[in-house]
DNA sequence: ATCATAATTCGATGAATGTCGAACAAGCAG
DNA sequence: CTGCTTGTTCGACATTCATCGAATTATGAT
């Protein structure tokens, strides 16, 4: 995990909307969700809108898609946020245990 | 910490610039750096454009700024990292080293 | 074949962002 | 006071973004 790439993926969790999708995402565990119910439980008004969005999720590795017949499930890969939380752990917090007592960090 | 806060630091740090910016201010330890060295560290040419995206990352409590004379002295805020992490491990992600194994979270 | 459902792609529009240079304000040194 | 350093603010520009409705593709049902 470099910075370009962890700077991308923070990117696309920085919006209100995504972060909801991304939240409603793991909410419904590995089953997944079909962008239709997404919409709805997101409420997001334009399917265009979330598509949009779950294209960008995708791209960054947050999201993956599966079809089955006409309905696409969106899941969340949680390895990628798995590997987002540790980057920002260890690459942007002073200590082990981030923000803990006495750091004395160079 | 609630959806939108978390969205808008996720924002502050979704850019290549303002991460790196983070990043050195936490190698910087509690001793801060001034911003003119912040600009050589991170090399961006244009003091302006520093200026704006530090300003960015104080709006999001994700740095502070402390007057020492004529040099301002820029920290990462580190519960703020703390908080943001921690958010995230809860509300989004469904790993147990995340946190919840949320397969049947509703 | 026709129609309905699921979702994406396209085209457009208004808003926000990143970047820069120039002008400005504040504090220190001669 | 004058000049130098530090950093911000302003104005401008091109780029990217979010959002929407309409058109499109793909699959399944009648």
């Amino acid at each position: 995990m470099n910075v370009e790439q962890a700077a991308k993926q923070l990117e696309a969790l920085g919006s209100p909307a995504r972060l909801r999708i991304y939240r409603a995402l793991v909410r419904a565990g590995h089953a997944g969700l079909p962008v239709r119910q997404l919409q709805e439980r997101v409420g997001i008004p334009a399917a265009s809108t979330l598509s949009h969005h779950l294209h960008r999720l995708v791209l960054t590795g947050l999201v993956s898609q599966e079809r089955q017949a006409t309905t696409l499930i969106c899941r969340a890969v949680y390895p990628a946020m798995d590997a987002l939380i540790g980057y920002l752990a260890e690459e942007c917090c002073a200590d082990e245990r981030c923000g803990a007592t006495g750091e004395e960090a160079a």
